[in-house]
DNA sequence: GGATTCTTTTTACATATGTTAAATTGTAGG
DNA sequence: CCTACAATTTAACATATGTAAAAAGAATCC
C-alpha cells in the first residue's frame, strides 16, 4: 500500500475502517505499456485507480483520427463513464503510456459498498463531484484560453508529461494539429 | 410540486419517503429575468435545481468578454461547483435568461441529508456522476466536432434555444465568433 | 407610428491554422 | 556503429476564422 491510501483518507474523509473495508474488495494489477484496459464498444465491469504509471483515453473520430481527450496519473480513477453511469458500450479506449500499477476494484461490488456504508457513498459521491470540478475547470480553459497557454499550463501542471506522453497526443488534446502544436514550441 | 418529482424518483432512484424528506428542506423560489443568481466572486450557500426557465453560466476571459460555458433548463442543477466542493470563491456568474422558479436548498442541508441517509448520499452521488457523464460528452464533442456540427446539435438538443438565448452567447459557447456563427447559420 | 436602441448579418482585410509533403532529429535493434 | 523506423519540425500553400466597421433587421418606448 502507499500514498493513495493516505490521498483515500485526507482528501475524501475516509475513516481508516471504511478504508480498510473498501481496501479489502481491490486486487492490485499490473499492466504493460500499450495495453487497452478500456475498449471501445465493450462493457466493462471494472473501475481502477491508477496507483503507478499513466494512460490516455482516446476517441476516435469521423476521420479515423485517435483523438486523446483525457491524461490519466497517479491518484486517478479509470473508469469508463458511460459504461459505469448508464451500462452503455465504452466510446473511449483507455491505453496505457507506461507499465501501471493499479487499484482494480468490481463495479457490481463497489455499487453494493456504495449501498450498503454510508460513508463510502459519500467518499463515491465527493470523487464524481471532485471530478466534475475538475471536467468544469477543463471545459472553461478549452473555451476560455488559446492552444498556447493550454499547452503551458499543462506542462506546468504535469512538468514530466512531454517525457510522458508523445507531441502528437498532446497535439489533439489541446484540439489542434502537431504542426500547430510545433509552431507554438518553436515561438517561446 | 410537479415532473422534478418523477425526474427525482425515476431517474435517480429515489423512495417516494425520501423524496418527501428532501423536499421538506426545499424551499421554492421565483427570480426574474436578468438576475444573477451566482456572481464571480462571492461564495454562496444554496443549491439549486431548475424547475421551470433557462439560465446561462459565463466567465470573463482576460479580454474582458463574456464566455458562456454552460446552459441549464428544466430538471438542471445549479451550484457554483468551486464553491459547493472545495468553498472557494466562485469563478463564474450564472445569470437567469428568463424569468426562473427554482428549488433551493442550503448546502449545509444537503450535505446534512447526504450524511445521515444513504440513500439520499447515492442519490447525491448518482447527481455527480450524470454530471460527469454530461460533462465528459460535452469535452468529447467539443474536441471531435467542428463548430458547424456542435451549433446543430446544439439546437437540435434544445430546439427552443434560438428563442431563449441570444446568438452572441451561444457563439462564445460554441469557441467561436458571433460573425462565424453567422457565417455557418448563412451556409445550411 | 416614428425614433431609438439592441441584435444580427454582411463586408473587407489580416492572421492563424490546417493540409500535405519533405527534411530533420531521435530511438531501437542488429 | 550502422541501419531502419519513428517522432518531430519545417516549408509552402489553401482555407477558415478573427477583427473592425458598416448595414440590415427587430424590438422597445414614448
Amino acid at each position: 500500500m502507499n500514498s493513495i491510501k493516505e490521498l483515500f483518507i485526507n482528501r475524501y474523509g475516509l475513516s481508516p475502517e471504511n478504508f480498510d473495508l473498501f481496501y479489502s474488495n481491490i486486487t492490485e494489477v499490473t499492466r504493460s505499456k500499450g495495453e487497452e484496459i478500456i475498449s471501445k464498444g465493450e462493457i466493462h465491469h471494472s473501475v481502477y485507480f491508477i496507483k503507478k504509471g499513466a494512460v490516455r483515453s482516446y476517441y476516435i473520430n469521423a476521420d479515423g483520427k485517435e483523438i486523446t481527450y483525457w491524461f490519466g496519473f497517479e491518484g486517478d480513477v479509470i473508469a469508463s463513464l458511460g459504461n459505469f453511469v448508464e451500462s452503455k458500450p465504452s466510446l473511449e479506449t483507455i491505453e496505457l503510456l507506461e507499465d501501471v500499477e493499479l487499484w482494480k476494484i468490481d463495479r457490481s461490488k463497489l455499487l453494493d459498498l456504495y449501498n450498503t456504508n454510508i460513508e463510502l457513498a459519500n467518499f463515491g459521491r465527493q470523487l464524481a463531484e471532485i471530478g466534475l470540478l475538475e471536467m468544469e475547470q477543463q471545459i472553461l480553459l478549452n473555451q476560455v484560453t488559446d492552444a498556447k497557454t493550454r499547452y503551458l499550463s499543462l506542462i506546468e501542471k504535469h512538468p514530466q508529461i512531454l517525457q510522458r506522453v508523445k507531441l502528437g497526443q498532446i497535439a489533439s488534446y489541446l484540439g489542434i494539429t502537431q504542426v500547430t502544436l510545433s509552431r507554438i514550441r518553436a515561438q517561446k
